[in-house]
DNA sequence: ATGGTTGCAAAATGTTTGCAATGGC
DNA sequence: GCCATTGCAAACATTTTGCAACCAT
Protein backbone atom coordinates (compact mmCIF):
# COMPACT_ATOMS: atom_id res chain seq x y z
CA UNK A 1 0.00 0.00 0.00
CA UNK A 2 1.21 3.65 -0.90
CA UNK A 3 2.30 6.21 1.92
CA UNK A 4 -0.50 8.57 0.12
CA UNK A 5 -3.17 5.14 0.78
CA UNK A 6 -1.76 5.11 4.04
CA UNK A 7 -3.06 8.53 5.27
CA UNK A 8 -6.09 8.64 3.69
CA UNK A 9 -7.05 5.62 5.60
CA UNK A 10 -5.67 6.82 8.52
CA UNK A 11 -7.47 9.93 8.05
CA UNK A 12 -10.50 8.09 7.46
CA UNK A 13 -10.09 6.19 10.74
CA UNK A 14 -9.67 9.20 12.78
CA UNK A 15 -12.65 10.81 11.50
CA UNK A 16 -14.87 7.83 11.65
CA UNK A 17 -14.08 7.50 15.70
CA UNK A 18 -15.03 10.99 15.94
CA UNK A 19 -11.82 12.13 16.21
CA UNK A 20 -10.40 15.43 14.95
CA UNK A 21 -7.31 14.89 12.11
CA UNK A 22 -4.28 17.43 13.61
CA UNK A 23 -1.28 18.18 12.10
CA UNK A 24 0.65 15.97 15.33
CA UNK A 25 -1.46 13.34 14.43
CA UNK A 26 -0.59 13.35 10.66
CA UNK A 27 3.31 13.66 11.70
CA UNK A 28 3.42 11.20 13.53
CA UNK A 29 1.48 8.43 11.48
CA UNK A 30 3.68 9.86 8.51
CA UNK A 31 6.92 9.21 10.63
CA UNK A 32 5.86 5.91 11.48
CA UNK A 33 5.04 4.64 8.09
CA UNK A 34 8.29 5.93 6.78
CA UNK A 35 10.09 4.15 9.63
CA UNK A 36 10.45 0.87 7.42
CA UNK A 37 10.77 -1.99 9.89
CA UNK A 38 10.51 -1.72 14.15
CA UNK A 39 10.61 1.48 16.21
CA UNK A 40 10.70 2.43 19.82
CA UNK A 41 9.18 5.65 20.96
CA UNK A 42 12.00 7.79 22.23
CA UNK A 43 13.18 7.15 18.94
CA UNK A 44 10.03 8.38 17.11
CA UNK A 45 9.85 11.70 19.91
CA UNK A 46 13.36 12.58 18.66
CA UNK A 47 12.80 12.31 14.90
CA UNK A 48 9.39 13.82 14.50
CA UNK A 49 11.21 16.82 15.27
CA UNK A 50 11.83 19.26 12.26
CA UNK A 51 12.01 23.28 11.45
CA UNK A 52 8.29 23.37 11.87
CA UNK A 53 7.08 20.60 13.57
CA UNK A 54 7.43 19.59 16.69
CA UNK A 55 5.08 17.27 19.00
CA UNK A 56 5.13 16.96 22.92
CA UNK A 57 5.89 13.24 24.38
CA UNK A 58 2.57 12.84 25.69
CA UNK A 59 0.77 13.39 22.25
CA UNK A 60 3.27 10.98 21.10
CA UNK A 61 1.77 8.22 23.78
CA UNK A 62 -1.41 9.60 23.55
CA UNK A 63 -2.00 9.42 19.84
CA UNK A 64 0.46 5.62 19.92
CA UNK A 65 -2.36 4.48 22.13
CA UNK A 66 -5.23 5.54 19.65
CA UNK A 67 -3.04 3.21 17.12
CA UNK A 68 -2.52 0.79 19.11
CA UNK A 69 -6.96 0.40 19.65
CA UNK A 70 -7.39 0.91 16.11
CA UNK A 71 -5.03 -1.42 15.17
CA UNK A 72 -2.44 -0.16 12.76
CA UNK A 73 0.23 -0.51 15.08
CA UNK A 74 1.33 -3.38 17.69
CA UNK A 75 3.75 -4.55 20.81
CA UNK A 76 5.74 -6.87 18.74
CA UNK A 77 8.47 -6.91 21.30
CA UNK A 78 9.20 -6.36 24.76
CA UNK A 79 12.48 -7.00 26.04
CA UNK A 80 13.89 -5.68 29.47
CA UNK A 81 11.88 -2.42 30.02
CA UNK A 82 11.52 -1.76 26.47
CA UNK A 83 8.69 -1.93 24.44
CA UNK A 84 9.56 -1.73 20.37
CA UNK A 85 6.31 -1.44 17.92
CA UNK A 86 5.70 -2.05 14.39
CA UNK A 87 3.37 -0.99 11.84
CA UNK A 88 0.93 -3.47 11.31
CA UNK A 89 0.72 -3.40 7.38
CA UNK A 90 2.85 -6.47 6.11
CA UNK A 91 1.30 -9.98 6.72
CA UNK A 92 1.74 -11.14 10.58
CA UNK A 93 5.37 -12.37 11.76
CA UNK A 94 7.51 -13.21 14.28
CA UNK A 95 10.63 -12.15 15.39
CA UNK A 96 14.28 -13.80 16.48
CA UNK A 97 15.49 -10.89 18.49
CA UNK A 98 19.70 -10.99 19.13
CA UNK A 99 20.55 -10.60 22.25
CA UNK A 100 24.27 -8.97 21.68
CA UNK A 101 23.67 -6.84 18.78
CA UNK A 102 19.78 -6.04 19.20
CA UNK A 103 19.16 -7.25 15.77
CA UNK A 104 15.81 -8.46 14.43
CA UNK A 105 14.84 -11.34 12.20
CA UNK A 106 10.99 -11.76 10.87
CA UNK A 107 9.91 -14.95 10.16
CA UNK A 108 6.62 -16.17 9.49
CA UNK A 109 5.46 -20.11 9.51
CA UNK A 110 1.84 -20.72 8.64
CA UNK A 111 2.39 -23.81 10.40
CA UNK A 112 3.20 -22.43 13.84
CA UNK A 113 -0.08 -20.54 13.27
CA UNK A 114 -2.14 -23.34 12.04
CA UNK A 115 -1.00 -24.98 15.32
CA UNK A 116 -1.42 -22.17 17.61
CA UNK A 117 -5.27 -21.90 16.65
CA UNK A 118 -5.42 -25.40 17.37
CA UNK A 119 -4.18 -24.81 20.97
CA UNK A 120 -6.98 -22.15 20.89
CA UNK A 121 -9.43 -24.42 19.63
CA UNK A 122 -8.96 -27.04 22.17
CA UNK A 123 -9.00 -24.70 25.27
CA UNK A 124 -12.06 -22.61 23.74
CA UNK A 125 -9.82 -19.33 23.65
CA UNK A 126 -10.35 -16.70 21.18
CA UNK A 127 -7.21 -14.79 19.94
CA UNK A 128 -7.02 -11.65 19.30
CA UNK A 129 -3.02 -11.26 18.80
CA UNK A 130 -0.13 -13.51 19.97
CA UNK A 131 3.94 -12.92 19.91
CA UNK A 132 6.52 -15.09 19.53
CA UNK A 133 9.86 -14.11 20.55
CA UNK A 134 12.94 -15.92 20.21
CA UNK A 135 15.56 -14.76 21.96
CA UNK A 136 19.58 -15.42 21.30
CA UNK A 137 22.43 -15.10 19.69
CA UNK A 138 22.86 -14.20 15.49
CA UNK A 139 25.29 -16.30 13.23
CA UNK A 140 27.24 -12.76 12.70
CA UNK A 141 27.68 -11.89 16.61
CA UNK A 142 28.47 -16.05 17.68
CA UNK A 143 31.39 -16.17 14.80
CA UNK A 144 33.24 -13.24 16.63
CA UNK B 1 11.45 -31.71 42.94
CA UNK B 2 11.04 -31.57 46.61
CA UNK B 3 10.87 -27.73 48.20
CA UNK B 4 13.78 -28.56 50.10
CA UNK B 5 16.21 -29.95 47.25
CA UNK B 6 15.27 -26.76 45.36
CA UNK B 7 16.54 -24.79 48.10
CA UNK B 8 19.49 -27.06 48.77
CA UNK B 9 20.20 -26.32 44.73
CA UNK B 10 19.56 -22.77 45.51
CA UNK B 11 21.92 -22.28 47.92
CA UNK B 12 24.54 -24.17 46.06
CA UNK B 13 24.74 -21.59 43.05
CA UNK B 14 24.68 -19.34 45.15
CA UNK B 15 27.51 -20.23 46.82
CA UNK B 16 29.07 -21.17 43.75
CA UNK B 17 29.00 -17.82 42.23
CA UNK B 18 30.47 -16.28 45.10
CA UNK B 19 27.60 -15.16 46.69
CA UNK B 20 26.34 -15.03 50.27
CA UNK B 21 23.15 -17.01 50.97
CA UNK B 22 21.09 -15.19 53.21
CA UNK B 23 18.35 -14.81 55.12
CA UNK B 24 16.44 -12.49 53.00
CA UNK B 25 18.06 -14.40 49.70
CA UNK B 26 16.54 -17.52 50.75
CA UNK B 27 13.11 -15.67 52.17
CA UNK B 28 12.82 -14.70 48.50
CA UNK B 29 13.09 -17.85 47.16
CA UNK B 30 11.53 -19.68 49.33
CA UNK B 31 7.68 -17.74 48.90
CA UNK B 32 8.72 -17.94 44.90
CA UNK B 33 8.80 -21.85 45.19
CA UNK B 34 5.54 -21.53 47.02
CA UNK B 35 4.07 -19.58 44.32
CA UNK B 36 2.74 -22.48 42.35
CA UNK B 37 2.02 -20.20 39.11
CA UNK B 38 2.98 -17.28 38.29
CA UNK B 39 3.73 -13.96 40.23
CA UNK B 40 4.23 -10.25 40.46
CA UNK B 41 6.99 -8.88 42.01
CA UNK B 42 4.96 -6.18 43.69
CA UNK B 43 3.19 -9.32 44.72
CA UNK B 44 5.77 -11.05 45.91
CA UNK B 45 6.98 -8.11 48.07
CA UNK B 46 4.13 -7.74 50.04
CA UNK B 47 3.93 -12.06 50.40
CA UNK B 48 7.33 -11.76 51.89
CA UNK B 49 6.83 -10.32 55.00
CA UNK B 50 5.69 -12.21 58.27
CA UNK B 51 6.03 -11.07 62.00
CA UNK B 52 9.82 -12.11 61.51
CA UNK B 53 10.89 -11.16 57.95
CA UNK B 54 10.77 -8.33 56.13
CA UNK B 55 12.47 -7.71 52.56
CA UNK B 56 13.25 -4.40 51.01
CA UNK B 57 11.73 -3.86 47.71
CA UNK B 58 15.01 -3.19 46.82
CA UNK B 59 16.77 -6.40 47.94
CA UNK B 60 13.71 -7.99 46.01
CA UNK B 61 14.73 -6.62 42.33
CA UNK B 62 18.17 -7.72 43.14
CA UNK B 63 17.65 -11.13 44.22
CA UNK B 64 14.98 -11.52 41.53
CA UNK B 65 17.52 -10.00 39.13
CA UNK B 66 20.05 -13.03 40.04
CA UNK B 67 17.75 -15.71 39.93
CA UNK B 68 16.86 -14.59 36.50
CA UNK B 69 20.79 -14.54 35.22
CA UNK B 70 20.74 -18.36 36.99
CA UNK B 71 17.91 -19.31 35.29
CA UNK B 72 15.79 -20.30 38.10
CA UNK B 73 13.12 -17.28 36.62
CA UNK B 74 11.68 -16.16 33.67
CA UNK B 75 9.69 -13.69 32.49
CA UNK B 76 7.26 -15.59 30.94
CA UNK B 77 4.42 -12.61 30.07
CA UNK B 78 4.72 -9.04 29.50
CA UNK B 79 1.68 -7.27 28.83
CA UNK B 80 1.07 -3.35 29.29
CA UNK B 81 3.82 -2.29 31.95
CA UNK B 82 3.33 -5.48 34.13
CA UNK B 83 5.74 -8.28 34.07
CA UNK B 84 4.73 -12.01 34.80
CA UNK B 85 7.52 -13.73 36.30
CA UNK B 86 7.24 -17.56 36.90
CA UNK B 87 9.48 -20.24 38.20
CA UNK B 88 11.68 -22.62 35.88
CA UNK B 89 11.08 -26.00 37.42
CA UNK B 90 8.38 -27.07 35.07
CA UNK B 91 8.72 -28.07 31.53
CA UNK B 92 9.00 -25.49 29.07
CA UNK B 93 5.77 -24.16 28.53
CA UNK B 94 3.78 -21.34 26.54
CA UNK B 95 0.69 -18.95 27.55
CA UNK B 96 -2.91 -18.02 26.83
CA UNK B 97 -3.71 -14.93 28.70
CA UNK B 98 -7.50 -13.73 28.52
CA UNK B 99 -7.43 -10.00 28.24
CA UNK B 100 -10.92 -9.82 30.26
CA UNK B 101 -10.02 -11.90 33.45
CA UNK B 102 -6.55 -12.30 33.24
CA UNK B 103 -6.52 -16.18 33.26
CA UNK B 104 -3.47 -17.68 32.03
CA UNK B 105 -3.95 -20.92 30.37
CA UNK B 106 -0.46 -23.17 30.28
CA UNK B 107 0.00 -24.98 27.17
CA UNK B 108 2.64 -27.16 25.26
CA UNK B 109 3.72 -28.17 22.05
CA UNK B 110 6.58 -30.21 20.67
CA UNK B 111 5.45 -29.55 17.16
CA UNK B 112 5.63 -25.97 18.16
CA UNK B 113 8.92 -25.92 19.80
CA UNK B 114 10.46 -28.40 16.64
CA UNK B 115 9.03 -25.36 14.03
CA UNK B 116 11.44 -23.31 16.22
CA UNK B 117 13.60 -25.06 15.73
CA UNK B 118 14.16 -25.15 12.62
CA UNK B 119 13.04 -21.54 12.08
CA UNK B 120 16.30 -20.80 14.18
CA UNK B 121 18.88 -23.41 12.07
CA UNK B 122 17.55 -21.69 8.84
CA UNK B 123 18.61 -18.00 9.89
CA UNK B 124 21.67 -19.51 11.71
CA UNK B 125 20.57 -18.49 15.10
CA UNK B 126 21.24 -19.78 18.27
CA UNK B 127 17.77 -19.40 20.41
CA UNK B 128 18.37 -19.15 24.15
CA UNK B 129 15.04 -18.72 25.63
CA UNK B 130 11.50 -17.68 23.79
CA UNK B 131 8.26 -16.64 25.18
CA UNK B 132 4.81 -16.95 23.01
CA UNK B 133 1.77 -15.20 24.12
CA UNK B 134 -1.46 -15.58 22.46
CA UNK B 135 -3.55 -13.10 23.97
CA UNK B 136 -7.56 -13.42 23.88
CA UNK B 137 -11.05 -14.01 25.24
CA UNK B 138 -11.55 -17.14 27.42
CA UNK B 139 -14.51 -19.54 27.09
CA UNK B 140 -15.98 -18.26 30.62
CA UNK B 141 -15.37 -14.27 29.76
CA UNK B 142 -17.82 -14.97 26.17
CA UNK B 143 -20.44 -16.63 27.42
CA UNK B 144 -21.21 -13.70 29.82
C1' DA C 1 38.24 -8.46 59.37
C1' DT C 2 36.67 -7.88 54.89
C1' DG C 3 33.94 -7.48 51.24
C1' DG C 4 29.42 -8.59 49.67
C1' DT C 5 24.53 -7.39 51.15
C1' DT C 6 20.85 -4.74 53.03
C1' DG C 7 17.65 -0.87 53.55
C1' DC C 8 16.71 3.55 52.72
C1' DA C 9 16.00 7.32 49.99
C1' DA C 10 17.03 9.35 45.77
C1' DA C 11 17.36 8.84 40.94
C1' DA C 12 16.35 7.01 36.63
C1' DT C 13 12.92 5.21 33.20
C1' DG C 14 8.74 4.83 30.96
C1' DT C 15 4.05 6.25 30.77
C1' DT C 16 -0.17 8.71 32.15
C1' DT C 17 -2.85 12.69 33.65
C1' DG C 18 -4.75 17.45 35.20
C1' DC C 19 -5.31 21.70 33.44
C1' DA C 20 -5.19 25.96 30.91
C1' DA C 21 -4.57 27.41 26.27
C1' DT C 22 -5.29 26.24 21.53
C1' DG C 23 -7.42 25.06 17.33
C1' DG C 24 -10.29 21.59 14.30
C1' DC C 25 -14.77 21.38 12.64
C1' DG D 1 -18.33 28.62 19.45
C1' DC D 2 -17.87 24.09 21.14
C1' DC D 3 -15.28 20.54 22.63
C1' DA D 4 -11.46 17.58 21.54
C1' DT D 5 -6.52 18.13 21.50
C1' DT D 6 -2.14 19.97 22.75
C1' DG D 7 1.86 21.03 25.70
C1' DC D 8 3.56 21.47 29.97
C1' DA D 9 4.56 19.95 34.33
C1' DA D 10 3.36 17.05 37.79
C1' DA D 11 2.07 12.50 39.01
C1' DC D 12 2.63 7.56 38.64
C1' DA D 13 4.64 3.05 38.18
C1' DT D 14 8.50 0.27 37.85
C1' DT D 15 13.23 -0.57 38.40
C1' DT D 16 17.97 0.81 39.55
C1' DT D 17 21.56 2.95 42.31
C1' DG D 18 24.59 5.48 45.92
C1' DC D 19 25.79 5.06 50.37
C1' DA D 20 26.31 4.01 55.25
C1' DA D 21 25.44 0.35 58.38
C1' DC D 22 25.46 -4.52 58.67
C1' DC D 23 26.54 -9.35 58.54
C1' DA D 24 27.93 -13.95 56.30
C1' DT D 25 32.03 -16.19 55.84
Amino acid sequence: MKKSELLKEFKHYIKKSGLKYTPQREAIFRKIISTKGHFEIEDLIHKIKTKNMSVSRATVYRTLNILKEMGLVNEVIKYGNKTIYEVALKEHHDHLICKKCGKIIEFHSDEIEKLQDKICNKYDFKPEFHRLEIFGICKECRQK
